[in-house]
RNA sequence: GGCCCGGUGGUCAAGCGGUUAAGACACCGCCCUUUCACGGCGGUAACACGGGUUCGAUUCCCGUCCGGGUCACCA
């Protein structure tokens, strides 16, 4: 077989060889030991929380050994492209932080030097590796038609190797005259690798987070290049992370087993192989109609709506606290790491690649709740005024007017408590903060004066009426609680807990009790944070107002 | 089914031949406290199972079971 004619007669419209491209682009200039990673997800919709997590550990993959993160887009499936895809994974990545070093940068333009970053504009560059291989002997036309491939399938069902390859490799030695035919007569083809492999060769690689891997070696005639001229993932992966010079492949472990197709396909090309590490996907508890547990699946995008970043944002979730817990699942030392060091940013946290674990982690939104609520604390008030100001003005258009109407009282709103050493931790995602505050709003605010079992309605009053008496906006929060216990004896409770516990039965309750009849009274809650604090801010007319809407219906 | 990978409390997980088997979340109790929260202290709760190897296995080996992945002209 004359295996230059052949490629001439596949590729005539090809004049480049890969040395061409090689010189195009050559190796990175980089120190010693610098990584370069990439994210390399299809336009197939919004980007996925598993998504952003391969990304997030590409990314500091990269940067903690100063290397190169960079964006391709693997749009070499035209059927299940979205519209707006691309854009739709750059603002997603975006949103939390993520903004690769190079790559596509937009719907259109990309940024650096080893471009295209994406695929479907690469067909020259796949073509002429292609074309090199057909040279080699290493690739060939394949005829067969879809339901050819199927009748082979069907056949195989009991076969332990199943696929193109061996005695089902109809294509695979046919003459340079039949292939000339198949060609003249208009027949499609695709091309395919002649694999050298031996079915009873094993071949071991050593992944980042499994350690050694052994598995048989590839035999397989996979398909190169579809009819429509554009790469398979195996193929592109091949030509472009060489190209583009990945150290480091951080992808999904479902890609696990086409590791042995990609080991000899780099070395069919005479390509060094990258290194890998196959990150375990986010999964999810499956649950059936009662609420049994079933077992766990990948979270997916269609069934859960966790599993699409977007969630995130619209339920309010800052970005930080994402990227924290996220953190905790890649790393588990991160916890202690943030224990050490609470102010220091995410990017000081030295991120180990080999530290991930090689299963799975269930998606746990009570662990995010709470690691979003110590994000949360340590925000400024004038952090989180603007945060849930941004997240309102998307999701909360009545919450977003009252909050723009008044800043400086929003800002000291949630200034309440959080200052010093000890600040509330009460708020895990923005969209909790307008029920959280919703008696500091005249609109919001509602009040069934419903009082503790403890407390008759007459003491409840008789409590109200001297308070009411007493009351004056501008005080310390030491003179306004002094005001309070000394409400007490009068009235029969006691200001003095301790008291009150060793000899319940002397007394109609304790301060406690005092104050918190006063606060059902301003804010309809038995809990909230600081009354003081409150009570200042809602300012002496709306107080004086509200103690004596609550008078008048205890009467 | 073949081939891979995994299996420590409810969840995330340290540990990798000898430990009272860490820690975090959740849960419970106590303390602190004008409520709640915070904080402090304490508690319930785990090495899937069966064989080896070994003086000794959660740690090593084999089998079983369970879970996950993969076997496309999808990525």
């Amino acid at each position: 077989m004359d295996y230059l004619k052949l490629a001439d007669i596949l590729f005539p419209e090809i004049d480049k060889t890969p040395d061409y491209f090689e010189a195009k682009y050559p190796p990175r200039d980089l120190p010693e030991g610098a990584r370069v990673t990439r994210f390399a997800p299809s336009p197939t919709g919004f980007l996925h929380l598993g998504g952003l997590f391969a990304a997030m550990v590409a990314a500091k993959t990269a940067h903690t050994s100063g290397g190169v993160f960079y964006l391709r887009i693997e749009d070499t499936d035209k059927k299940r492209e979205v519209e707006g895809g691309i854009s739709g994974i750059i603002d997603g990545l975006a949103r939390f932080g993520i903004v690769p070093d190079e790559g596509r940068i937009s719907e259109r333009e990309d940024k650096g030097a080893y471009g295209p970053y994406r695929q479907s504009e690469r067909r020259e560059i796949y073509a002429t590796f292609a074309k090199e291989l057909v040279k080699k002997g290493l690739a060939y036309p394949c005829f067969c038609t879809e339901d050819e491939i199927g009748a082979i399938r069907e056949a195989q069902e009991n076969e332990p190797i199943k696929g193109y390859f061996g005695k089902w490799a109809k294509c695979r030695n046919l003459t340079l005259e039949q292939i000339e035919a198949n060609l003249a007569a208009g027949k499609p083809w695709t091309l395919r690798l002649r694999s050298a492999g031996d079915m009873q060769k094993k071949i071991t690689i050593s992944d980042f987070i499994r350690g050694k891997i052994e598995m048989p070696a590839n035999v397989l005639d996979i398909v190169l290049l579809k009819q429509d001229g554009i790469p398979t993932y195996h193929f592109a992966h091949c030509v472009d992370d060489h190209l583009m010079h990945s150290t480091h492949i951080v992808r999904g472990d479902e890609w696990i087993a086409s590791v042995p197709i990609h080991i000899e396909l780099f070395a069919a090309c005479g390509f060094k192989a990258p290194k890998y590490a196959h990150i375990a996907p986010i999964m999810k508890e499956e649950t059936d109609e009662a609420g049994n547990v079933t077992g766990k699946r990948k979270l997916s995008k269609r069934k859960d709506p966790e599993a699409a970043v977007t969630y995130y944002s619209e339920v309010g979730y800052p970005a930080e606290s994402v990227n924290e817990y996220l953190l905790t699942l890649a790393n588990s030392n991160f916890e202690d790491w943030r224990r050490a060091n609470a102010d220091a940013p995410l990017e000081a946290f030295p991120f180990n690649l080999k530290k991930m674990s090689a299963s799975g982690a269930l998606f746990d939104l009570a662990k995010l709740n709470d690691v979003s609520k110590n994000v949360i604390c340590r925000f400024s008030a004038e952090k989180v005024y603007a945060d849930v100001l941004a997240w309102a003005k998307e999701n909360d258009s009545d919450f977003y007017a009252h909050l723009a109407a008044d800043k400086d009282f929003a800002v000291k709103m949630f200034n309440i408590d959080r200052t010093g050493k000890k600040p509330r931790k009460d708020i895990a995602k923005w969209s909790e903060v307008k029920e959280y505050y919703a008696y500091l709003f005249t609109d919001y605010y509602k009040n069934t004066f419903e009082m503790p079992e403890n407390i008759t309605k007459a003491d409840a009053a008789a409590i109200l009426k001297a308070y009411k008496a007493v009351y004056a906006a501008g005080d310390e929060k030491d003179v306004w609680f002094q005001k309070i216990k000394d409400l007490c004896a009068p009235l029969g409770f006691t200001p003095n807990v301790k008291e009150y516990k060793q000899n319940p039965d002397a007394f109609k309750g304790h301060v406690g009790d005092v104050s918190g009849v006063i606060r059902i009274a301003v804010t309809g809650r038995r809990n909230t944070p600081d009354l003081c604090s409150i009570l200042a801010l809602l300012g002496e007319e709306e107080v004086g107002r509200r103690l004596e809407e609550c008078i008048e219906n205890l009467a």
